[in-house]
DNA sequence: TGGACATATGAAAGCGGTTTCATTGAAGAA
DNA sequence: TTCTTCAATGAAACCGCTTTCATATGTCCA
C-alpha cells in the first residue's frame, strides 16, 4: 500500500495496491453498499493517498454513455446568450455533468460541423440553437438526420423549426403583436420594424406578430418602413440611416434584438436625434446599461436565464424518460414599456 | 456493402460490411496513405452510406490522449469573459479542439470542483482563470497539485498567482498607474479608487498601480477614499452611495472592472449627480453602450478577444512542446481618455 | 449434517477504437 | 530463377473502466 511512483494511475493500479481485484474497485467507485466495509476502507484510503480519480473517458466507453452535455449556441458574447448559458451551467453544474461548448455564428457550415462535433464526442444529450431557419432553406431533413444520429436527445432553444425534439421558446409573435398595439393605443400609425432575415425563424414570428398588431389596429401595412437584414449591429446602423432620409417618416420604430437595438440607437445619437423625441421606441431584450443610466428604455423582456434553467431541465428529463411525449414549452415574453409618452398629433 | 441496419454503428460494423478489418478501416481514418487506393474507396463509400462517424471517446481511450481543452472561467455574462471566451472558440474551432466549459463562479469550491472535473475529463489543455488569489490563502500547494495532476498542460489567463505554468495577461498595475497620473496631471489631488477584495489578485496589482500613481504625482495615500468590495455590481454600488455622503470628497473615481463601474455609474445617476460635472472617472474595461450612444467614457481597453486567441495559441504550443520554457505573456492595457477636461480648481 | 441462500469477491469479456507485429504477394535486384 | 524489399493487410493486444457470471465462504434452517 505503498504511494504508487506513476504519472498515469489507472485502476488496476489501485487494486493492485490494495490487494483487491479491479472489480472490487470498481465497486468501491459506483457502488459502495456491495462490497465489505473493511476493504472498502482500505480502497478508499489507497485512493485518497495517490489522488486517484477514474478517467471519463474509459468509463463512459465502458458505460456507453457520456456525462457531457452539449450546447450549440450562436454568440456568447451576445448578453442574451451569455445569460442563457449561465442558466444552463448551473442547472448541468447541479448535475455533475460537463458541458461542451460549440458556438455557430448563425452560419450552417458552423452549425453542421458543430452538430457532427457533438455527435463524434457522443453527448448525453444536446442543447442546441439552430443557426438558421433550415424548414425555409429545405434542409430539415439533413439536420434531423444528424439530430438522429446523436447519443442522446435534443432540445431546440429559443425558436421552433419544425424539427422533432423538445422545445422552448418564447411568445414572440404575442409579444411583437402587443407592442404594436401598445404603439398604436399611443397613437401611432407609422410603425417602423427592423427585423432580421427572412432565413430566420425568429423574425418571421416577429414579423407576423408586428403584422398582426398593424392588422388589429387597423394599420395598412407599408413596405418602406419594414427593414430586413441579419440580426446584426452593422446592419441595423445603416438601415436606421436609410430610414433616417425617408420622405414619409415612421414616428415610432420596433427593434427585434439587442444588437439591432444598439446599432439603431448609434444612428439616432450618432444624427443628433434624440428617443423618444424622434421616434418612439421598443426593442426586443433589454440593454442594461441603460436602465442603469436612467435611460428610458421600452423593451419586450425575455429573462434567458430561466429560459437555460428551463431547458436543461427539460433535457435531463428527457434522458430519463425517453419515450415520454414530446413537448414544446412557451414562455411568456413580456412587454415592459417605462415611459411611452402620448404623441402630439 | 448493403446498409447497416443498427443504432450504433462502429469500426466493425464498418469493417465487415467493406469486407477488410478494423486495421484497415482505422487507416483509413487516421493515415489514408497506407490503404490502397481501391479499397480506401470502398471503405469510404461504406462510410458514407452509413452516416458513421467514429466515437471520439474510444478514439481518446485507446490514444491516450483527448482532443478537448477545458476552460474555467468566472462568469460569462460579463462582457469581458464572454468576447475572451469567443476568442478562445475562435482559435479552438480552427484547430478542431472540443471546449469543455466550467465555471467558478469566482468561488473557491467550485474552482477546485471545476478543476478535478477537468481531470477526470483527461483534457488534452486546460485555459484556466483561478477564482481567488490562492497564494494569498496558503493554498497554491493544493492547486499546483491539482494542476499537476491534469491530462495536460495548463495556461493562466488574466492574472498571476505564482503558479507553475504558462501565464497570460495585462499589464493593469501600470494601466492604473498611468490612469492616477493622467488625472494628477489634470490637477486631481483627491482620487477614490472602489476595487475587489484583497483575496483578488488583479485587485492587488491595481492596487499597487494606484498606489505608484498616487507616490509619483506626490498625493497622500488616504485611505477613507480607497474602496474595496467583491467586483460585483451591488457592491460598488451600495460602496459609492457610501462615498457620496464622505464629508471630504474625491474630485475623481477610478472604477476596477465593468461590474463595479456599472454600479458606480448607477448610484451616481440615481442620485442626480452626473459625470464629469460630479467626478471626474476611469473606468476599467469599456462599457460598449456608453461609447455607443455618445456619452463619455474614459477607460481603461483591454481586448479579451486578442487574450483569448493568444491564450489557446500559447497552450497549443505547449502540448506541441511541452519541454520549452515557461513563459508569461503581458498584453498592454490602453488608457482611453476620450474627454478629460480640466477641472475648475 | 446437509442443503438453500445471501454476501463478498475475482476472472474475464466487452466497450470502440489504435497500433504493433506478422504475413502475404508482387516487384526489383542479383 | 532465387533472394530481398516493400506495400497492403489482418490478427491480436491494448487503452481504463464496468459488468456479468462463477466461485467461495458463511449463515440459517430443517
Amino acid at each position: 500500500m505503498a504511494k504508487i511512483s506513476k504519472a498515469n494511475i489507472t485502476i488496476s493500479d489501485i487494486a493492485e495496491s490494495a490487494g483487491v481485484s479491479k472489480a472490487t474497485v470498481s465497486r468501491v467507485l459506483n457502488s459502495p453498499e456491495l462490497v465489505d466495509e473493511k476493504t472498502r476502507e482500505k480502497i478508499e484510503k489507497v485512493i485518497k493517498e495517490n489522488h486517484y480519480s477514474p478517467s471519463a473517458t474509459a468509463r463512459n466507453l465502458s458505460k456507453q454513455i457520456s456525462s457531457t452535455i452539449g450546447v450549440i449556441v450562436p454568440e456568447i458574447s451576445n448578453t442574451f446568450f451569455g445569460e442563457l448559458f449561465e442558466g444552463i451551467e448551473e442547472i448541468t453544474n447541479k448535475n455533475n455533468l460537463s458541458l461542451l461548448y460549440c458556438s455557430n455564428d448563425d452560419n450552417k457550415e458552423k452549425d453542421f460541423k458543430a452538430l457532427d462535433m457533438m455527435r463524434t464526442q457522443r453527448v448525453r444529450g444536446l442543447i442546441y440553437i439552430p443557426a438558421v431557419n433550415y424548414k425555409e432553406l429545405g434542409l430539415l431533413k439533413q439536420v434531423q438526420q444528424r439530430l438522429d444520429g446523436l447519443a442522446g436527445p435534443v432540445i431546440c432553444v429559443d425558436r421552433s423549426i419544425g424539427l422533432r425534439c423538445d422545445e422552448i421558446y418564447f411568445n414572440d409573435r404575442k409579444a411583437m403583436y402587443e407592442a404594436v398595439k401598445a404603439l398604436a393605443v399611443d397613437g401611432h400609425k407609422r410603425i417602423a420594424i427592423i427585423n432580421g432575415s427572412k432565413q430566420n425563424v425568429l423574425a418571421e414570428e416577429r414579423h407576423n406578430g408586428y403584422i398582426d398588431g398593424l392588422k388589429e389596429s387597423g394599420i395598412e401595412v407599408d413596405e418602406s418602413i419594414i427593414f430586413r437584414g441579419d440580426y446584426k449591429y452593422s446592419s441595423a446602423y445603416s438601415m436606421t440611416k436609410q430610414m433616417i432620409k425617408l420622405e414619409n417618416q415612421p414616428t415610432a420604430v420596433i427593434t427585434c434584438n439587442n444588437s439591432i437595438s444598439k446599432g439603431f440607437l448609434k444612428a439616432i445619437y450618432e444624427t443628433g436625434k434624440s428617443i423618444p423625441d424622434a421616434y418612439m421606441h421598443i426593442g426586443l431584450d433589454k440593454i442594461e446599461m441603460l436602465n442603469l443610466l436612467g435611460i428610458p428604455y421600452n423593451h419586450i423582456e425575455r429573462d434567458s436565464y430561466e429560459l437555460g434553467k428551463r431547458a436543461v431541465e427539460i433535457l435531463i428529463n428527457r434522458i430519463a424518460f425517453p419515450e415520454t411525449k414530446l413537448q414544446q414549452v412557451v414562455l411568456q415574453a413580456e412587454l415592459e414599456l417605462q415611459t411611452c409618452r402620448l404623441v402630439k398629433m
